[in-house]
DNA sequence: TGTACATCAGTGAACGCGCGTTCACTGATGTAC
DNA sequence: TGTACATCAGTGAACGCGCGTTCACTGATGTAC
């Protein structure tokens, strides 16, 4: 668990791999602890094997730690749509199902993170900090598109209808985040066991053929 | 903000008052800040005007401070629902539609409670800890009841189709609770303006006439 | 009616802790001449 | 090829702070006799 080989420090030039090995281990304790609290700028320090000050040479703040966590999280959430879109048919339905179950298993499969990407909890403090409101506006823009992508085909192919598609794309990520979010956060809910597919068929406005 | 006047000390017998101050002066502090983690033992006690180990008399724990929060948060949103349907006429759509606008509105009007109702931030740190998991369980119930009920008249009636009730009563409180969060939680976001009645519509499975 | 006493509501001082941040530093590594 | 020097990666000690919690206490209020 805690690192007990010396640190080799890094070559000249090539300090800034410091900084992955941060942003590593801020993920690795959110997922071990669950809790975004526990992610301090000091338990980052030991969990990497460094001294504490050593941070401020590759982020001017506390919060900016989280903002790399938080930015690399939706870079794979951006990921494993990709993957499971690329793994899926031809078929406009089936990739609808396909991302959006993707991104539910995201959801499961990091529950720390995917709170922590939605919580908001490092927001409220976005005064005293580096993290500006625009570094967080536009993080969950490319994840919208896929899924207005995705929604697009279906109806370009007629086995989904709309009246207005950004519209119907925004709700359709709502609902997925709804249940992905709350997955997230309670401990145990009986779950009815078709809830993912009857939000998507619903909200996509899917053809039940 | 701050009191100045000196607290006069509650009665013999009236001790218990003490308790809905507290839970008062933390509500406002988290309504101020919008910020879960300003809501410290010592903070609540200084804006109940009282000294930090007073609060001892009435919550074992700094964690049970929150969920007399929580807990009287739900309470509210209970009443608010029930207060929208009670205004409604008889029409099970125009319900429908008033329960799920009410719901929204209680976000809305209160986005760092309904965070901290639905953030779970206040989850993880269930050991060490007067909060037991059946506190938390249960909380949300009598709302998925309320809605529940409303859903069915629609079906009864004839506005709205289902295939199982509780699984469509989940899946449209869901789509509710993804958009009352991310609205609670973003800064600011282009919703559609129509979004609240799409989701509403599509997950209700309501006849549009 | 008077008084001793138990109960109750709330306090003040102190504890140890982990936090974010600062400062001047060390020592290895590459580079200019 | 040798050496003085600038740069870079990272450190160790220290700071002041707010936190949760403990402890023995105070002083008003009601009650038994």
């Amino acid at each position: 668990m805690s690192e007990t080989t010396a640190r080799t420090r890094n070559r000249r030039g090539e300090g800034g791999r410091l900084r992955e090995e941060i942003v590593a281990a801020a993920v690795a304790l959110l997922d071990e602890t669950g809790d975004e609290s526990a992610i301090t700028l000091r338990s980052v320090a030991r969990r990497a094997g460094i001294a504490a000050p050593s941070i401020y040479r590759h982020f001017p703040d506390q919060p900016a730690i989280m903002l790399a966590v938080v930015r690399q999280a939706f870079a794979e959430l951006e990921a494993q749509l990709r993957a499971a879109l690329d793994a899926a048919g031809d078929d406009p339905g089936e990739r609808l199902f396909a991302c959006g179950h993707a991104y539910l298993r995201f959801a499961q499969d990091h529950p720390e993170r995917y709170r922590s990407m939605f919580g908001g909890v490092w927001m409220p403090a976005l005064h005293d900090t580096s993290v500006t409101k625009d570094d967080v506006a536009t993080l969950g823009d490319a994840c919208i598109q896929l899924i207005t992508e995705t929604l697009s085909d279906c109806v370009t192919s007629g086995r989904a209808t709309t009246t207005d598609l950004h519209a119907d794309a925004v709700a359709l990520w709502l609902g997925l985040h709804g249940l992905a979010h709350q997955r997230a956060v309670t401990v145990a809910f009986p779950w009815p066991p078709d809830i993912a597919n009857r939000i998507i068929t619903a909200l996509a406005h899917l053809d039940t053929e």
